[in-house]
Order: structure tokens, then C-alpha cells, then sequence
RNA sequence: GGAGAAAUACCCAAGCGGCUGAAGGGGUCGGUCUUGAAAACCGAUAGUAGAUGCAAGUCUAGCGAGGGUUCGAAUCCCUCUUUCUCCGCCA
């Protein structure tokens, strides 16, 4: 959510980034809505004051003897006045709320208007691996390893779903253990927090209204419950409705889950296999900063991100996002993509985003300062990081000419210290 | 899932229609005393959102959340949420 003060404050800014992000809104009507409110309101609070000075003196004049039943009247009197204006206040602000909670964040200014074709590279690790074979893709490599069973796992659950079998299971549990291992050395705090979660958390996290599509609801009769398409909706609720202590930012923490989501399902070839599924595994990481300190906190966890991917020894590049290709609730992410050699693409493992105060005005998340002064926190978050795309790449460019694909240094302490994995027979 | 009880400020807790935006403790902060500390004593400490104002301030809302009754609600009524106790079921 945006300070309703800010836009009126700052009308053509806000027009304007919101623009670069691709969002039209009428912020002119907006502007006017707010302050037709707040002349209704005034009238109506000052009538309400009016009521309440003579309701308070009833006391008073009944001990005096004097004419209660005049006072109760002219109460009703002011009652019935106001009572239009009342109305027409609930629908102004309900206006009002419906618009502001329906904006995207600001992008921050520095980025470049426009969506996917504004991104910007600014960081490449490694060159990109040259093979003296001929290239297997990572659908062909998870079969003839067997660590991929997509046929069964379209019978059990449908298309876009999967068993990691064997080994396969094992690399996957392995990249996460490496990854929980290296935040818990950043002094990170594990979390593991429910997987099904409550509309007020769709809402903080900025999924809700407008994307209540994406996710999947359970069918629960007057109740709204889904299942977490992310850590992040619920690491971010984590501190809705409370005020924090500043000495108590930055709070780090991480969290593994599977994440849920109702986006797959496509046939292109780019998202073959584990590339976009139901379901994948994720290790998310979110902090809650000082509004002073979100820069400071982005930089941390995108080299957080960048580092975990360069010690598996991935070729990959660092992306700076255009204002349109921000999430709705961010107002600048850096997404980290790995390289798939056989299709020649780079693919998102991480994005980092920093939401500044947009998610803790929609949950009421602030902290106060040593002068007990109230600011709302900044949140920031990002995947540290996603399997389903490291684990294809790790196949892809550590492949060997026969078929066998060599484990990455780092993860074979957690696989027993294979070092290799090699071709099944059929 | 069933049955009961509860939700008040940083914490505990009183209040059950007007004198309560809230008694009393505890905590925290400051002071007196002390070489320093403890104890004792004295004082301070009520958040938050919104409106208005240059400001001091004033006003509105607010005792789990949302509605209602009433001239007036922490207090009465309804709905919901959460917590606790007991029973059932179960990894």
C-alpha cells in the first residue's frame, strides 16, 4: 500500500511511475475523492463531538432537575443530521480503500521503464561452458540418471507434478541442505512455517485482491485458506499488526517450503520438465530493516543469492529488472539466472526484491525509534534459492560425454561424498 | 469434531450502563538516600489510527475484531477470531 499522503503530495511523480510500471490508475480522482473525505469527515466529527459533550452532561443536569428529555431529543436530532453524511463517508472511503490497496508499488527511480525487454544485465559469472559432445537436456538427463519420474507423477497428481526418485531425491535434499547450511553460517534464522495460510497474509504480502487467482484455495465452506505460493506471504506476516523495537532490526530469516502454484502448465519447450510446476521446492529468505536500511539489506541478499549459485560453480548472470517486471508489492528487484546450455537461456533461481514500506503499511509493521517515534519497517525478500531450475542447470553444464553428470564439490558432503551420477540401465 | 471458560494498556489485574481512556500491583525510566549497589521512599510513564492547526493543542475512533441496542457501552445483545480446560480422534 502507498501513503495516501505521498500521491497527494507527489501526484505527477506518482503518475509517472506508476506509468513506467506499467499501471494506469486515475490518481486525479483519486486525489479528489480524499479530499472531499476529509471535509465530510470533519463535519461529521465535529457533530459527533457535539453529541458527545451533551450526552456527558446528563448527569449533571438530572441532578440539577433539569430537562433531560430536551438534551435526548436534540441528540436524535444531531444523530439524524449526521447520518447522511456518515453514509456518505463509508462510501467515499470504501472508494478510496478499493483504489490505494489495488496500487503497485513505486519502482524506485533509477530503473527503466517498460517490462522484460528493459531488463538489464549487470553481473556474469563464468563464461558459458563449452561442450566437445553433443548436449543432453535435463528432461533426457533426469530420465537415463533416474532421478526424475514425470510419468508417475502426472498418474498420481496430473501434468506440471513429479516424484524425485532415488538419487534424484537425494540431490534435491542435498541442495537444500546446502542452502540452509549457508544461511545458518550468515547468521540467519531458520524458520518452517505453515504451508496453508489466511487471507490477511495473501493481503500483507501483496497477492490479494488482485491475484487471488494464482494460488490454489481450499475448498473450506466461509473460510479463505491457500496454500502458500511462497515462503515469503508467510515470513512477511510474521510481524503484521506488532511494533518492533529499532533495536531490534534487522530481523533475518529464512525458510524452507515447497511453494504452490497454479501458474504452470505450458507447453513451450523453455519450461519443459521441473522449469514451472505445481509445485517446487524453495529456500526463501526475508529481512525486516529500519527504513534507513533497506539498501544496505538488498545488497546482502542478492550477494547472498549470487554466492550460493557461484560456490555450485553455475554460469549465471545477475538481471536488474525494469520498472514493469517488479512484482506488483517491489520496488526494484535484481533476479539471479542460471544458463541452461541446451536451450541456450538464462533462468530465474532468485529474485531479490525489496518491498520498502509497501507490505508493512498493508500489515501494520513498524517499529520505533529511540525518540518513540513510529515508522513503518521495510521488507525485503528473496529465494536462496529455488531448486527446480538449479537442479536441471547443475545437469546441463556439469554433464560428461557419457551421459554421467558430475556432483558440484559443495553438495557431496550432503550426498555421502558421491561424486558422480551415472547413466541407469534400462 | 463436541462441551465449557476467557480476551482490558509493556506484564498481571479491577471494573459489568454516565463520576472510567480505565483502580491496584509489577516492570521500565528519573530522583532522594548510598563510596557504589540493593532496599526503602518520591516522581514520571497509556500506546495507536484519523481529522484540524505554523505550533501548543483540540476533536473523532479505540478495553480481541466487526455489527447492534441506548441520549450515553469496557459494561447489554448478535456474529466472528484467538487462547485455555475437559471429552473425542489421530501422526
Amino acid at each position: 500500500m502507498l501513503d495516501i499522503n505521498y500521491i497527494l503530495e507527489n501526484k505527477e511523480e506518482v503518475k509517472t511511475l506508476l506509468k513506467n510500471k506499467g499501471y494506469e490508475a486515475d490518481i486525479d480522482t483519486l486525489c479528489e475523492q480524499l479530499v472531499q473525505k476529509r471535509a465530510i469527515q470533519r463535519s461529521v466529527e465535529l457533530n459527533k463531538a457535539e453529541q458527545n459533550k451533551l450526552s456527558k452532561s446528563v448527569p449533571q443536569v438530572k441532578k440539577e432537575g433539569g430537562d433531560v428529555n430536551a438534551i435526548f431529543a436534540k441528540v436524535k436530532e444531531l444523530a439524524a443530521e449526521n447520518k447522511a453524511n456518515e453514509d456518505k463517508l463509508v462510501v467515499l472511503e470504501k472508494e478510496i480503500y478499493d483504489v490505494l490497496v489495488a496500487l503497485p508499488n513505486l519502482p524506485d527511480k533509477d530503473l527503466l521503464p517498460g517490462e522484460k525487454e528493459n531488463n538489464k544485465p549487470i553481473y556474469y559469472y563464468k563464461e558459458k561452458p563449452i561442450f566437445s559432445f553433443k548436449l543432453k537436456d535435463h528432461v533426457t538427463l533426469e530420465e537415463s540418471l533416474g532421478l526424475i519420474d514425470y510419468e508417475r507423477g502426472a498418474k498420481v497428481s496430473g501434468a506440471g507434478t513429479w516424484f524425485y526418485t532415488g538419487l534424484g531425491a537425494q540431490l534435491e535434499w542435498a541442495l537444500l541442505n546446502f542452502f540452509i547450511s549457508e544461511h545458518l553460517k550468515d547468521g540467519f534464522t531458520f524458520m518452517l512455517p505453515p504451508h496453508i495460510l489466511n487471507y490477511e497474509s495473501g493481503f500483507t504480502a501483496g497477492q490479494f485482491p488482485k491475484f487471488e487467482n494464482d494460488i490454489f484455495r481450499l475448498d473450506l465452506p466461509e473460510q479463505f485458506k491457500f496454500m502458500l505460493p511462497t515462503a515469503e506471504t508467510a515470513l512477511v506476516n510474521y510481524y503484521r499488526g506488532e511494533i518492533l523495537k529499532e533495536e531490534e532490526l534487522p530481523k533475518k530469516f529464512f525458510a524452507y517450503t515447497p511453494c504452490y502454484r497454479k501458474e504452470a502448465g505450458t507447453n513451450r519447450v523453455e519450461e519443459r520438465g521441473m522449469i514451472r510446476g505445481y509445485q517446487f521446492n524453495k529456500v526463501e529468505m526475508v529481512e525486516y530493516t529500519a527504513d534507513n536500511d533497506s539498501d544496505r539489506a538488498f545488497e546482502e541478499l542478492v550477494n547472498k543469492a549470487k554466492t550460493l549459485v557461484e560456490k555450485l560453480g553455475l554460469h549465471f548472470r545477475v538481471s536488474k529488472l525494469a520498472a514493469g517486471d517488479c512484482s506488483h508489492s517491489m520496488a526494484r528487484t535484481y533476479d539471479i539466472e542460471v544458463y541452461l546450455p541446451s536451450l541456450d537461456i538464462y533462468k530465474e533461481v532468485s529474485s531479490v526484491s525489496n518491498a520498502r514500506s509497501y507490505q508493512a503499511r498493508r500489515g501494520m509493521m513498524r517499529y520505533k525509534d529511540s525518540q518513540g517515534k513510529v515508522h513503518y519497517m521495510h521488507t525485503l525478500n528473496g529465494s536462496g534459492l529455488a531448486t527446480s531450475r538449479i537442479f536441471p542447470a547443475i545437469l546441463e553444464q556439469y554433464q560428461n560425454e557419457d551421459g554421467s553428470v558430475t556432483i558440484p564439490e559443495v553438495l557431496r558432503p550432503f550426498m555421502g561424498g558421491l561424486t558422480v551420477l551415472k547413466p541407469i540401465k534400462k
